[in-house]
DNA sequence: AATAAATTTGACCAAACGGTCAAATGCCGC
DNA sequence: GCGGCATTTGACCGTTTGGTCAAATTTATT
């Protein structure tokens, strides 16, 4: 093990640490809610170690949003890995699901940070998520004029899309009140992903 | 003018101008980012006079609960008004869509409230909830078992309902951001209804 | 008009919060 | 083992917050 190494590893483990237990007090309060002593503590350091690593609550925030942002970018990606239209939806809509099911703190996060108006990532919607939303359009368009698609506007296809499997993060709590506090089993979850894959697909099927 | 009707008229008014504004409050800023001070302010009453009418925060969050579960009940009822799957169905996406667009405010709060573990509300998805859902649960397996639709488990259905609907209240700020600044019109909110519908809908046909 | 009840409001308070700081401790190359 | 740097931590502070209170004012009742 050289030097830099552990020295790197010190922090970064402590960053990451730090990072986890953020991510779960702003998911189950928000960020106001959120307190950096209830972080600190389950993150099972002093505050005062907390603020050395981030300066800030804004700055600890803002690292937990770059995070699921960069797990949103991934899953984005799956869209292009196809240009059948069946395939890449049902890989876009897999891939979201399972952003959902493997990550449903920082999507939480993410959630609220979208329906409060998005004020750190006002930046993201605007470029990135603006770019991708147009270029993908082009396609879902192509898709209709070559007849594989019946004519729909592509926009509200991803916000069905972007809302049905941020669901599965968001109302984890109320599906398990559903199911007699027993929360989905990985062999429900698939076929619920099964399901909204099935019936998106089928729902745009040209007549 | 008889008495009562003016002496509930200060109180009920009151508590109407109180209410609005701890609406867009906490659906602005959640439960903890709220403060009774930001509320008065934007009721234009001061803080004690707030506490005359609501005790405390967490009593007058109850309240604005209790009138999204009245809007939310009024929606969940369109669901019975046929048994025709593709009007009940209609009916159904098209109010619940409607509640997103009439009462966006409200409708956040709602969300936050579900997606921080529900609560206040538990009581209501352990009784109320859960028993619309068994009900309509079974219409929806008596629908598939008479072939007017293909299997399907419910719940996923109900949850693709609540999530897309839902969404065009959590996601309005995200989807003025990708038309450039300009809130959805009632032209564009509509042909975004229509299209869930059909969409869900043509999802279920059976094959 | 007199009395009682409801409503209004500025001033105030204890608790909780985000953040600071200086001193202590651990870690590393030399 | 020593000097320099990173890390740790308890104590502390100014601000914000939910809520209280008593006095003033308005409204309703007789």
């Amino acid at each position: 093990m050289d030097k830099p190494l552990i020295k790197v590893s010190i922090r970064a483990e402590n960053e990451r640490v730090i990072l986890e237990a953020a991510e779960a007090i702003f998911a189950a309060a928000g960020f106001k809610g959120a307190t950096t002593a209830a972080i600190a503590a389950r993150a099972g350091v002093p505050k005062a170690n907390l603020h050395y690593y981030f300066p800030t609550k804004a700055a600890l925030y803002r690292a937990v949003i770059e995070r699921v942002l960069t797990a949103w970018l991934a899953a984005a990606s799956s869209f292009d890995e196809s240009d059948d239209p069946r395939e890449a939806l049902a890989r876009y809509i897999g891939a979201k699901m399972d952003l959902a099911r493997s990550m449903p703190l920082s999507s939480r996060v993410w959630a609220t940070e979208i329906m409060r108006g998005a004020p750190v990532i006002q930046d993201f919607l605007d470029t990135a998520l603006a770019q991708w939303v147009a270029e993908r359009s082009r396609i879902v368009q192509r898709w209709i004029a070559e007849g594989k698609l019946r004519p729909i506007e592509p926009k509200y296809l991803f916000y069905m899309i972007w809302a049905t499997t941020q669901h599965y993060a968001n109302a984890a709590h109320e599906m398990t009140s559903l199911e007699n506090g027993r929360p989905l089993s990985d062999r429900q979850f698939e076929a619920a992903k099964r399901q909204v894959i099935e019936t998106i697909i089928a729902g745009l099927a040209p007549p």
